[in-house]
DNA sequence: TTACATTTGACCATTGAAGTACAAGTTTTA
DNA sequence: TAAAACTTGTACTTCAATGGTCAAATGTAA
């Protein structure tokens, strides 16, 4: 997914895989296998991409983030249970944070 | 969040460490950092967990892959709204998929 | 006290993923 | 058709996380 989403944001910024390589200061190769989703993009290029194609980074770390995540999940029989759970998890526990504030 | 739910488990079970480690046939300071959240709980052991606390396996495997997720995110700014974009992205997906079998 | 249960810290081997390179092949485009 | 762009397969290294162990310390309950 986010393979995909870095090569709209390359190619929509009318730029080639190799000059993408040279900023990273990676092999093309290497490019070429993070757009068709063959390896992970790694975390330490999320900044210099989003330099280059002038979005925030928090933005694309976001992303990262959510490619992960849903690598780890979209083999499951319920994917959205899982993650319906983890919701809960989150909330409940920010719940209990807010709690013990109040009980100081 | 997952070796607090074991410990809990074992406890109402009415089990010791030594029993659940004999069982898994690993050392109990290896059960006591899982229930502690030190150490994450092998995938491999899950199974044999379900069988020893009579719960369906798939219930437990589905809070291992939260706690995994959980872990990943937690850290995050807005790990809610990461989990939202993920579940966006598995729900155009599925879509996307049925619209692909309504074409045939 | 004694014995059992649990925790802790230090340590270590294994494993799998990440990151990368290179060469050779295929596609695209001028 | 030649050059540039891209893809693909294989292979190598490195690195962090995992999955523990052991011994010693600490807690706890009879």
């Amino acid at each position: 997914m986010l393979g995909l989403k870095l090569r709209e944001l390359r190619e929509s910024n009318g730029l080639v895989q190799r000059q993408i390589a040279a900023q990273l200061e990676v092999d093309t190769a290497y490019i070429s296998k993070v757009e068709n989703e063959e390896k992970p993009i790694s975390k330490i290029h999320i900044s210099k991409l989003a330099q280059i194609f002038k979005i925030p980074e928090k933005e694309l770390l976001k992303m990262w983030l959510a490619d992960k995540i849903y690598e780890l999940i979209i083999d499951e029989e319920n994917p959205l249970d899982v993650l319906k759970s983890v919701q809960r998890q989150i909330v409940q526990n920010t719940i209990n944070q807010d709690n013990k504030k109040m009980a100081i």
